[in-house]
DNA sequence: ACTCCTTTCTACGCCTCGTAGAACAACTTC
DNA sequence: GAAGTTGTTCTACGAGGCGTAGAAAGGAGT
């Protein structure tokens, strides 16, 4: 999957913050902080379309949104690394190893729902 | 933590195959395939160092190994992936839900072993 | 048709990364 | 211990990604 830039991800995080699809005006006013030309956000939204990770309506100002959620995204991301590093398995060990005790419980209960006779 | 570049993981994972730790010639003759320059080998140790990926000893032919395993390094990745991400539960919950059947059981059992008494 | 906003095209400077030469340091061998 | 050989550091350059935006083109309302 393609990586983000620093301003990439923050326009993506509006708009997996946003409910809707946002147009560029509203992005560029959503990141009043940065000062940005509507063009520069133009630029970013065409390189995130680019990248696959947002789409926009033929509407007249067009209004863009991502093509999956924040979660799916990071999801898919976890997967990526899981999937690039040998030993899945260690990998997998260590990772739980690393969690915090809510969510262990909460993984455990998500396992259970997905794969209840899983023994 | 900082990326990594194609050579870079290459190197990375030349030296975490390697069960001990390997000088800038082994890694050079390890890659003889990309007909690296003994230089450019070094410059790439030296980046990666810098980055805190790998160390090296003050024997004479330099010795470079990694600083953490490979599974250390790509279960850290997925906590920082799963870190940045609003609603961390979510995203498990998404990332449990794309898991294999044989590693949904392997979860399982790591969270019995890790965790014995959270229900 | 004129004006105003939106969208696209083009560009530029900075940074990272692959790549390696040049310069310097250290070991080996006579 | 001088010369040759090998390893290490310094410096650099070209390509590509990304933040940034002006200029140019397109469309909508009056």
């Amino acid at each position: 999957m393609a990586s983000l830039g620093d301003l990439e991800r923050t326009v993506m995080d509006r708009l997996w913050a946003a409910d809707g699809p946002v147009a560029a005006a509203g992005l560029r006013d959503a990141l009043a902080d940065r000062g940005l030309a509507l063009t520069t956000v133009h630029t970013v939204l065409s390189r995130l379309e680019a990248k696959g990770f947002v789409e926009h309506d033929d509407a007249r100002p067009r209004r863009f949104r991502p093509t999956a959620t924040r979660e799916q995204h990071a999801a898919e991301l976890m997967h990526e690394v899981l999937g690039r590093s040998g030993d899945r398995q260690a990998v997998l060990a260590r990772f739980v190893g690393g969690v915090d005790p809510e969510e262990a419980r909460l993984l455990r209960q998500l396992l259970e729902e997905t794969a209840p006779d899983a023994r």
